[in-house]
DNA sequence: ACTTTATAGTTGCATTTGCAACTAATATTA
DNA sequence: TAATATTAGTTGCAAATGCAACTATAAAGT
């Protein structure tokens, strides 16, 4: 079997890009179940925009990611959608806010349950500590990277 | 400072996605430092025909978690580069062998100390402990997902 | 054996990505 | 305060991605 082949030699960003993809993979899979039209990158922009009120596009990248004029697009598309407006900061006008509408708002509604199930199948047989651990250990990994690119 | 409107709120998968993209970048500064003609993408490819001796696309893709496309192009190129040939497997003549020619080992010779360079600075200041949990807790959250699909 | 089904890899095409160049607004500094 | 440099966001374009359809080979079911 293949799968023997293989294991023995997986390095640390596999793992860690196999564990994201199937965060994601699961999420879908999971949102595919009702009939929500959002794809995950969509997703990835509008929880900043919820969880910060009035996200600003350049904080919606930093967030999740995603290079400005990836973010510039899926917030077209989200407007389109009337999922959500932006809005000029009326102190520095080069800023756009973006809020959710209404019907973004609903939506909020409608997924949560589904991120609440993701996280639950997803952690499935891996303890508190273990979770506090990885969260630490990753977040010293991105600090590792950072501080040496910024020297 | 918009640093801190954002800490608070990062999301499991947000933390996966950074600390993955983190070590690529890591990788790709310090190689750009030698005159390296090689992208990511193609290195995530070389990496298991390095390891498996022999490894086929499938394998490639596999361990990479690339598409098949993605891997056939991306061995188009490597080929283009003289860096590896394709070799048709004699039993199974579907299948398609990738071998490391001497131009292929010799950049293997240049990238490994590359290699272990990053994992050092990658790795400042967690411990081995903390490295064994973090790879533990990573394969149980892919196996949490593929079981769900599987089913 | 022969028909059906599955697998490895390739190609075409539409979508997504990300860099570079651009606009508009603000901050800096001389 | 005029000149310069930065920053937020947009657009164009070339490259990368991923799905669907295809070829060739192998395996399974009858």
């Amino acid at each position: 079997m293949s799968q023997e082949r293989i294991r023995m030699g997986v390095k640390r960003h596999l793992l860690l890009s196999k564990a994201y993809k199937a965060s994601i993979y699961r999420f879908l899979e999971n949102i595919s179940e009702l009939e929500i039209d959002i794809t995950f990158d969509e997703w990835m922009i509008l929880g900043p925009i919820w969880n910060l009120k009035g996200a600003s596009q350049k904080e919606c990248g930093e967030i999740s990611t995603k290079d400005k004029t990836a973010v510039t697009r899926i917030i077209n598309t989200l407007e389109e959608k009337n999922l959500v407006v932006r809005v000029s900061d009326q102190i520095d006008k080069r800023i756009k806010r973006i809020i959710l509408t209404k019907k973004g708002e609903n939506l909020f509604d409608e997924i949560l349950p589904i991120i609440e199930k993701t996280r639950f199948q997803m952690n499935n047989d891996i303890s508190e500590d273990e979770l506090k651990t990885l969260d630490t250990v990753l977040k010293k990994l991105i600090d590792n990277h950072e501080r040496l690119t910024k020297s």
